[in-house]
DNA sequence: CAGTATCCGCGATGATACTG
DNA sequence: CAGTATCATCGCGGATACTG
């Protein structure tokens, strides 16, 4: 699970891990769209974004809850289902 | 929510709605491999094929339930959101 | 740092026809 | 009824280069 504080752009990168920029911030642009996620700019040099949650994002992200415990207990069920 | 008994392959695209023969086949045979799905073949004329979730996939099920109920309690905020 | 812009390949999906 | 087989398309996402 990702921890909930406001992140910027670059540890946004870094906690996601596997995602390229591009597709980073055609997802970030979507759940803004959707009212997700809550897009905050700092006015300075060098620039600061910075990404959160919505109490929108923050309720989906509690139905997903169940979700990724299951996940997380099935893992090795789950990384031995062969790719087909 | 989709009921939960074992349903034979015309059942389950009429109940599924918009998907088409190929892709159900697919996502069944996929999901099958994955263990979630049992698929009991009766031999008979004219063929009847039953689908149904193993443990693993009603566990699955479960897991998700948050999310489906989520998904009812946002209905129209969701069917808001525009197409990109 | 936080993005944009552009090009491009390839796999997911649709459409259609056929079968035991 | 419950699939399979084949072909064509299209847009998702990777790679790369550039910018305020």
């Amino acid at each position: 699970m990702l921890q909930d504080g406001p992140l910027r752009f670059g540890e946004l990168r870094r906690t996601v891990g596997a995602i390229s920029e591009r597709m980073l911030i055609l997802q970030l642009r979507e759940l803004q769209t959707a009212g997700l996620v809550h897009r905050e700019v700092y006015q300075q040099v060098p620039p600061k974004v910075e990404y959160s949650l919505t109490a929108f994002g923050r309720s989906l992200n509690d139905a997903m809850a169940p979700l990724g415990t299951w996940g997380e207990d099935n893992l090795e069920r789950i990384e031995a289902i062969p790719f087909e």
